[in-house]
DNA sequence: ATTTAAAATGAATTAGGATTCATATCTTGG
DNA sequence: CCAAGATATGAATCCTAATTCATTTTAAAT
């Protein structure tokens, strides 16, 4: 009798769903998910405001999709260095590196992803994304403790360190927005991965 | 005439300034910035809404002025720290010790302090008051740099780290809720410590 | 007691963007 | 081409607090 889901109708669907991410993504990386407006966003895809309801049941749904995609993306390149081969150091250091490196390639989108509240989804999604990290990250160090490479710690806590450590010396700059030119950056990449080595491999556990 | 200031009202508009503070203050310290409402504080103060804007030109200032009030203590207590006697990796520690436990104590009103977003305004504060904290703890990573106990490093950026490992660590659990033990909370008071020293005292610079 | 002006009141206004929904436009199968 | 149902549209509605302001109350000085 009349219209049922097809191929064609479906792809065309799956089309618009990612058309409107794909906006609102780039929205938030413009200027933080405080910029997006549904109805930019709904103007930057071509469709009318009331179209993104009936792929998005809300903006904050839309919002937390967006950053689930952002994040899941950020979490598998840090998994994939830390199920690399080579000792823990080495490898600690290669995901410190470039965590930092791809913020700072992006800083907005980085300030919106570590920082950035917007409303209780996407903090919740924010806090399984750091939670992420901290689990990758306390992978590596457990490797290095079981081999003997770092002394014993508490390594969720050193994890966690590391997570924010990272956080704030890459925001700072952000914040400042003095245009740091590109060797500065590296000093500065530089200056946190021997933070994060010294932190986790240091021989001062019996002063505090 | 009529009508002239006088200490009679000049006290009396003091002390409704005071109680607005505090009672917002209070707001605050039990449901973070987002909390506050005009009307909320108004009330709780035994005023109208609308005598607060004779005191605060707007929500924004007043949030702002709890913000340098509160944050203000936290940074003289650091300095006192800081410019105490003793070795600069005891001073250090007990730095970090100390904005730990006071953060742990009142875990909402640290959370606001630390992390919450509110407005232009108290963001900014926010950011004077971290950079705060890295100075002094910059300072003491000075001294210890030039008194031989510290290897030499990027000051600024080893500051910023150790105040975003402290957030981090410190605001994790806050979120998870999971009522943490007295003990428990020492032991991780004791991780941090270890953590910050040894990213400090470390020796791993050639690594990175 | 009266005048003058500050201070307080709180209901009404405002603002800005998310969300809805009546209407119009497509798609599909017959 | 038609009927039936899915989709798209975007102006109108809703919501929520901050902010305003005409009115009332209070304090000071004469």
């Amino acid at each position: 009798m009349a219209y049922r889901e097809t191929k064609k109708t479906r792809k065309h669907k799956e089309q618009v769903h990612k058309q409107i991410l794909s906006v609102a993504r780039a929205a938030v990386a413009e200027g933080g998910f405080a910029a997006v407006q549904m109805s930019s966003v709904a103007a930057a895809a071509g469709l009318a405001t009331g179209t993104l309801y009936r792929h998005f049941p809300s903006k904050a749904e839309l919002l937390a999709e967006v950053f689930r995609r952002v994040t899941k993306r950020e979490v598998q390149v840090m998994t994939e260095i830390a199920g690399s081969d080579g000792a823990a150091p080495s490898r600690l250091g290669d995901a410190v590196e470039v965590f930092a490196r791809r913020a700072l390639q992006s800083p907005v989108l980085a300030y919106a992803l570590i920082f950035e509240p917007v409303d209780t989804l996407v903090d919740d999604e924010r806090l399984a994304f750091r939670r992420s990290y901290a689990v990758v990250l306390g992978r590596i160090i457990d490797d290095g403790i079981k081999s003997g490479t770092f002394p014993a710690q508490n390594t969720s806590v050193v994890a966690n360190c590391i997570v924010g450590a990272l956080a704030e010396a890459l925001i700072g700059p952000l914040v400042d927005k003095t245009p740091t030119t590109c060797r500065e950056r590296e000093a500065e990449i530089r200056a946190i991965v021997t933070f994060c080595l010294n932190a986790v491999s240091g021989n001062q556990k019996g002063i505090a």
